[in-house]
Order: C-alpha cells, then structure tokens, then sequence
DNA sequence: TCCTTTCCCGACCGGTCGTTCGGTTCCCAT
DNA sequence: ATGGGAACCGAACGACCGGTCGGGAAAGGA
C-alpha cells in the first residue's frame, strides 16, 4: 500500500518491495509506467514530472534511464512495431492462398495489438510531429502496406466482392482491427484469441463475397 | 501568392485580397485555420504563435475572436458533433426496420464525416484531457450508444451473424467508420456518397449473414 | 472630414516545459 | 568494512507556453 502512485495497484506500487522501499528501476518497468501515461493523457501533454511523479520518482531521476523524452516514445514505437512485423514473417503469412494468409495476418495482428496493447495503442496515436514519429509512422506504412497487397492478391483470385477496390478494402480492415484498441481493455469476458477470430472473420466476410447494396463504382483508394 | 502561408494556397491567403492587404478574419474562418492546425500538429502541440503565424497574424490577435485556446477546440467539437446528431434525427434513421435504418445511420455518418472532416477528425482524437475535452467525450458516446442499440435492434430481427454481440459488431462498425478520417481526403477519385455507400454495406455485411469462421464464444462488448 | 467600431500589433506576465548538473543515498562485490 | 557504480535527488537553466494590456491602423457611416 502507498499514498505516493497516483493509481492504485499500480507499476509504481510493484516496483518498490513489500515494505515501502525506495523505488528501483530498470528501462523496461519505467517504460511501462511512462507508456501508461502517454496513453493516458497523450504523449505531448505529459510532461516528465508527471512522468516522475507516476513512477514514484522525481524527474530528473529519468534521465539516468533514458537519454531524453523522445528516446522513451522511440523504444515504446519500436516495441510495437517489431511486434507487428513479427507477424509478417510468421510461415502462415507467408505460404498458402492469399486468402487463409490474409485471415492469419488479420488475427495474429488482433492477437498483437491486444497483447502488446500499450505500446500498440501508442503507436495508432502516433501523428508525425518529431523524427521519432514520423520514423514511426513509415514503419507503419509498410505494414499497412503489405496488408494491402495481400488484400489485393486476395482480389485476384475472385475472393473481393464487385466493386470494392483492395486499396480500400485494406484501409476498412486495417481501420476496424485498429480500432480495437481504443475500446479493448485485458480482463474483460473477451479473450484475445476469440476477439481476433471474430475481428478477422467479420471484416474478410465484410470485403468479399457478393455485394448486396450496390455501390456503383468505387474507385481508387491505395494505400501510400 | 505569399510567404507567409506554411501551405500553399492556404486559408491565409483566400482571406487577405488579391493585392497583399492585412488578413481580416471572422471567427468562422479562423477556425478552419486553427483546426487544421490542430489536425497537423496535435491540440497540444499546437502553441497560440503557431496559430497566429498559420493565419498570417500576431498570436495576440487570436484572442480577439475566441476566449482561449479551449474555447477554439469547444466551437471545433461542437461543430463536428452537432453535425452528427443531425444524422440520428433523420426520418430514416428513427422510422422503418431497423437494418434499414442502420444502414441509412452509417451511410449517413460517412457521408458527415467526409462533409466536416477537419472537425470530425479532431473530435476523434480527443482523449479527455480538458473539460472541453471530457464534454465532446461525453456527447461521442452517447452516438455511439445509439448505433449500439440500433445494432441490437438488428440483432433481435435475426440479421446477426452468430455469436457476434451486438457491443462489439457496432464498436467495429464504428472503428470501421471512424477509421476513414484517417485517410480520405477530398478530390480523390472516390466521391463521398460512394464511399459512404460502399463502407455502410462493407460494415453491415461483414457483422451480418452465416459465419464463416466460427469463433467458439465471443460475448460481452457492451458500449458505455 | 471626423468619429466610432473592428481588428490587429508588440511587449510583457507568471508559470511550466525538457534538460542539465553537482551531490547524496543505496546496493553489492570485494 | 569499504570502495564503487547504479539509482536518485533538488535546484537551476533557457526557452517557450497561454494569456493580458495599451495603443495604433483600417474600415464605415455620418
């Protein structure tokens, strides 16, 4: 028990041994906290008193762990990216019809984004306002980017409902999965592995099959 | 042309006349300048002087048009979710069969979406971090809320694909949506109506029908 | 022409930002 | 027990933040 974390049970609690000693950090468990609090009130608006504070340590004690403010939002983006790209190597992502790649892809990134759910959140969030971030948001492209060629790769075998360009198609299935983390939170009735089940299956049902409201041509949506 | 404009023909310059006269604005059209500021930078990020330099004025001459900064983004939100309240009050939005009138919600929403995009874009990115904030929270929930209960009024017609709760089929229609302020921008090559059409049908056809992947039980994703 | 209103400006305020620095406290291997 | 490195601290830095203020230029009606 502490008066000092601002949350309870927090990582800050955690750190510090049963009796109330002073707080030892390593890289990782601060990054933890730190990421915790971009989420919370956004990464330009915390600033690292704040940070100190949640962590049960004064400011200036950060920059014994990290170089500067942008070197902690750098190693959390890189968390999350090389998680995402994990998935892309996976031998289900890689062999088979395009369309069983595409639903493996779709759930492992699920699977991803709800295990990793801090620093992928994080990442969503991420708009291009350092070096840092737009690094970042080019990692992130090439993500996208590949999901989109396997959406385009799924349409070439007929698996694309008429009239849906796979650019688009992409954009909506890359849009729904990522919102999932905005709203997800671990401990709920819903497992991870069932949500990415059903995440994949109702946006792969969602860009094929027939249409059943026609949308008379809609073209031209590629991913950049 | 000018100098001043960060952007190219920007708002700055439709503002002053032909010749370079002093910038004269009404707070309707500072606003536009300051939401897409906003959306470039982040609310945070984005100090008085920038928003002075991006109209062509001095940051001080801001306050003669709005209170505070909060005061900007509070006229932004307000814009942006007056816009989509209008949408609920719709006559095929609130008469005829439920899946009919979800249909016309969504596609609708698009539609208002693309319409006011700067200002739908920054209301999806509000994280809570002012009253401001905290308020236009509160009012996106309540839309949310109610395409959740239309979505459960499809769901009791049988149009719910199986062991799909009608929480989570209305937050992924909604990530679905929302996602598109991502990345539409007016003059592509894909009007707003046929986005609008396209992205509605793509959302009720991938939460409706038979399964085709079962997902064992995925329950309990209510909207709050 | 003159006066009023609207609009804009530069200088300035207190406060907070990210970061630095010299020094203190703690843990652990010797 | 003791030396040394790892972890942490408070004070202070310059820069910049949102916001205020008194005054000046432009527009418009009389």
């Amino acid at each position: 028990m502490s008066i000092c974390g601002p949350i309870l049970g927090d990582v800050a609690d955690r750190v510090r041994g049963a009796a109330n000693k002073r707080p030892r950090y390593d890289p990782d468990r601060l990054l933890e906290v730190a990421v915790q609090q971009f989420i919370l009130r956004g990464y330009e608006a915390t600033s690292m008193a704040q940070l100190g504070k949640a962590a049960g340590l004064g400011k200036s004690s950060i920059y014994h762990h990290f170089a500067s403010k942008e070197a902690i939002l750098h190693r959390a983006l890189s968390r999350a990216l090389d998680a995402l790209f994990a998935v892309l190597e996976e031998e289900q992502a890689r062999l088979g019809p395009p369309p069983a790649r595409l639903e493996h892809l779709l759930r492992r990134t699920v699977e991803v984004l709800v295990d990793e759910l801090p620093y992928v959140t994080l990442l969503l969030r991420v708009r291009g306002n350092s070096r840092t971030e737009l690094w970042a948001l080019e990692r992130r492209r090439h993500f996208d980017r590949e999901v989109a060629e396997l959406v385009a790769a799924t349409a070439s075998t007929g698996g694309l409902r008429q009239g849906l360009e796979p650019g688009l198609g992409a954009r909506l299935l890359l849009g729904m999965v990522n919102s999932i983390s905005e709203w997800y939170r671990p401990g709920g009735p819903l497992s991870a592995a069932d949500l990415a089940r059903m995440a994949a299956s109702v946006g792969l049902h969602g860009i094929s099959g027939a249409a059943r409201a026609g949308a008379a041509g809609a073209r031209g949506a590629k991913i950049d």
